[in-house]
DNA sequence: GTGGCGCAAAAGTCTGACTTTTTGAGCACA
DNA sequence: TGTGCTCAAAAAGTCAGACTTTTGCGCCAC
């Protein structure tokens, strides 16, 4: 699926970089530049690309004298979509998940709100269509085709906000919904009121009611959230 | 203030980053290594490392026989807090503030109503002395200490959240409270009823009411949005 | 006009030498 | 015994130059 020859550069970070966040590597491991060269049979001009790389995610810290420190996980760039990516690969993946999932509950249905203010006859048009495509697939096991309209409904509404930090994680909010698809539920057809609040949703940003599309947003992210619980129940529950 | 002496590698990408983010080479421009490299007076192997950071930062492409083309805007890695830096410290400067304190708005209530439920006892110790230090400062120009506080209470519902996504954009959040204070209001004292609230919500967090803290935060971030539109109107008024 | 051939430009890779910073061990001295 | 200084080695940082690989584009034949 991802491109196989780009690079040794490239490659050698697909195989560090994953090692890395799967905490092969624990924080406070030290490697060297050169030793890390020869492991991966690259020249330790690669090698020092990477690290530079990896450097500029908060994965490691370099250091004279002392070598390539892995950091804490504290202190990684969790935004960026490589490292995300990364993580959805690795063993924590339902943490990541849950992350994810409650940052969409937060910023979706700002988005949707803003968007009901903001979206062009286009976006209005486009919105409608993809939830009309998530109604015709809703039902018989059309997964893969729900989940593209699905994508691309949250996507528009993402851009439309006119939000440059929301249009951002379109991508985000797509990994996170092939991954429910994917690995979690993929045997049952999706909840139909859910399906129903998307059409409503776009029928809010069509009409401009701000309110309605923000709330009814929330109500979505709401089914994500307890969809998850029944999934992967939380770290602690409540005593 | 910033480090001055931390390598070549540092010195050039804290150069020709901003200069980038700044649109200083237009997206689309082309730009070649060697030539780079001897802008900058330093060797190839520098300036490809520097590249590969920016690459990584989805700020440019590097093609073969092309040369290392700047991307569109919207392409750009804009939870990078390096790119943040950049871009706040650059022409567009308003703009992005903006964007941040939307994205603020969103998260920042969710992020609270969490806090009411995970926080520890330290957490909400030190919550509640950031609210009475606030107050503290609030007045007779003590802005440098009301800053402080300010930050370092919102950090804090940040990392109570016990969401990594969250806690993660406290520098941001912190770069925009400072950006306000430095830049924007100096002049006056802070408004009076955003710090009776900050002190309630230390209270609600305190009690465990999740829906409060939820509530009074968003009133902090409806504030912070307001005092936004009257110093930089936004792009298009409601017809 | 269309399609293929080949050139050259630019990034990619490798190697080896040299510099700089920093740590920690060893030693001298109190 | 403990404290502080010196110094050597270790690892990253920097540089220069040669070579490889990919690929856009011009040119030419058809």
């Amino acid at each position: 699926m991802t491109a196989q020859a780009r690079g040794l550069h490239a490659r050698v970070l697909d195989s560090l970089g994953p090692a890395i966040t799967a905490g092969e590597y624990p924080p406070g491991s030290v490697l060297r530049t050169d030793e890390l060269a020869q492991r991966f049979e690259v020249s330790r001009s690669v090698m020092r690309e990477v690290v530079r790389v990896l450097e500029s995610m908060h994965l490691v810290a370099s250091r004279r004298r002392v070598g390539v420190t892995v950091r804490p996980t504290e202190e990684w760039n969790v935004y960026d979509p490589q490292v995300i990516r990364w993580r959805l690969a690795g063993a924590d993946r339902p943490r990541q998940l849950r992350s994810l999932t409650v940052l969409r509950s937060a910023v979706e249905p700002v988005a949707a709100g803003l968007a009901a203010r903001n979206a062009t006859a286009e976006q209005c048009a486009a919105l409608t269509e993809c939830a009309l495509g998530m109604v015709a697939t809703s039902r018989g096991r059309q997964l893969e085709g729900y989940l593209v309209h699905d994508m691309a409904f949250h996507r528009i509404v993402l851009d439309a906000s006119g939000n440059e930090m929301f249009a951002r994680l379109g991508d985000v909010v797509a990994e996170v919904l092939a991954g429910r698809t994917h690995h979690d539920v993929m045997f049952e057809d999706p909840d139909p009121a859910a399906v129903t609040l998307h059409v409503r949703v776009a029928e809010a940003v069509r009409e401009g009611d701000a309110a309605r599309a923000e709330a009814l947003t929330r109500e979505i992210a709401e089914g994500a959230l307890r969809e998850l619980d029944i999934l992967a129940p939380p770290p602690a529950p409540a005593s």
